[in-house]
DNA sequence: CGAATCACGAGAACTTGATTATCGTCCGTC
DNA sequence: GACGGACGATAATCAAGTTCTCGTGATTCG
């Protein structure tokens, strides 16, 4: 890649200005389609999460259902966990317009109301599918796993794809702190993290105590709301 | 060449004289012989995670460490999964007896200082060494490592590991509860869960976030109790 | 027009790590 | 002294990710 103009080649992503218009021909088949292919490996991955309760998928399998071959696989993500990355990416995006519009309905007058109902909900989403009713492509669970493996393995580039639900619940945050519903001497930042992990894992605490599964997704989001407002204290 | 006698080779490091000594000389029934080769998996693979910054490790270099064979290896573990298990149980053990005994000097009077300290210690045996200090052989956060694995791949089996520490806790809780130090209104059973996570999982809260990693872990570990026991609430 | 290039599919090959199988030896027992 | 079990050494197998090689059709460029 050494004899093209330096203008077009060498920004893959972002960058919007430029001069696109000039260029933008060209470049834009190109890039849509590479968008496109793209695309289809990531709808292969979700695909074949939501069908059966699959835990997990191979790279062979990615390439089999999205109709493109390994080669190409590998030209475009560096590597599985970007695979990973990219559905993370998209399902938080996902996840946090959803619980947005379900505040704006369902989210009261107050702006305790709306963090309150923030809680619930992202509980709600985060939590396995219980049995007996066939959900709607929701791989929430599914998320939460990836969640952690990235996490883990990726700890920048997680924080990088968190910012849109980060962004939200600190919206709703400061404005009941506004409102004088929540405590204004706290540090938003340091607060976020915790109440957001224990919402999202809130699995593992089940796992944890063992015989600790008996409430129903909104008890327990109720409950854990309880706890979250109003601490353990007295 | 790895053929020396199992009495000197096997432990290296730091001095868990443990059960050696009981073994190697009067005791040698095949229970305690048994005993004896599950525990040199478990000390290598401890060694081997204390030695680095190794993430993990592979049953190869366990197998090796120990001066044993991978047929060995597999007639006392059913798997890796089971050695993880292994570790992990002992790890929790160790650390509850740790906190226990932390709790017991530095507790203060009140049963709610005792919780307190509780949440204030182990949040610091949860959190990454943080570079300086040389530290004891204290593999914390590998520990929280695998106990993810385990939480998602064997439930069942980490919560039976984790009621050492799960007990402790709810002694200290219901101590404080019934000092009226805590709310008496609480399910302890659905409290003490997302407790726990959210402390040992703290990690994970600063990678979400991104930037929420200036507090040390002294101060880390008081926000955090803070928040646990006043609420987000005004 | 023809050659170079490129994007891509098909699939083999390589790598790492877990798990299993084979073989031979040592050691205590009968 | 033979037998059987425990054990070490080592090879084989399996799975999954990753890389490599080849071939082909399309596009471009001289």
């Amino acid at each position: 890649m050494s004899k093209e103009e330096p203008d077009t080649a060498a920004n893959g992503a972002d960058a919007p200005s430029w001069r696109e218009q000039a260029v933008a021909r060209s470049l834009d088949s190109a890039r849509t389609r590479a968008e496109n292919r793209v695309q289809r490996f990531l709808d292969a991955a979700l695909e074949l999460m939501a069908e059966g309760d699959r835990k997990d998928f191979t790279v062979q399998e990615v390439v089999e259902r999205s109709g493109q071959s390994l080669r190409s696989f590998y030209q475009y993500f560096g590597g599985k966990h970007e695979l990973l990355l990219g559905l993370f990416e998209e399902s938080v995006r996902t996840t946090t317009a959803q619980l947005a519009k379900r505040i704006d309905s369902k989210g009261g007058e107050e702006p305790v109301d709306r963090l309150h109902t923030f809680v619930v909900e992202y509980y709600k989403m985060c939590q396995p599918p219980r049995k007996g009713k066939g959900r709607e492509a929701l791989p929430s669970p599914i998320l939460v796993r990836f969640a952690l493996q990235l996490l883990t393995a990726h700890p920048a580039e997680s924080s990088r794809a968190f910012v849109p639900l980060v962004s939200l619940f600190d919206e709703l945050l400061l404005a009941a702190i506004d409102a004088g519903a929540i405590r204004s001497d706290l540090n938003r930042q340091a607060v976020t993290g915790p109440v957001l992990q224990v919402i999202m894992f809130n699995t593992f605490s089940s796992a944890i105590v063992d015989g600790a599964d008996d409430l129903s997704a909104q008890d327990g989001a109720e409950a854990l709301w309880d706890v979250v407002v109003n601490g353990l204290g007295a």
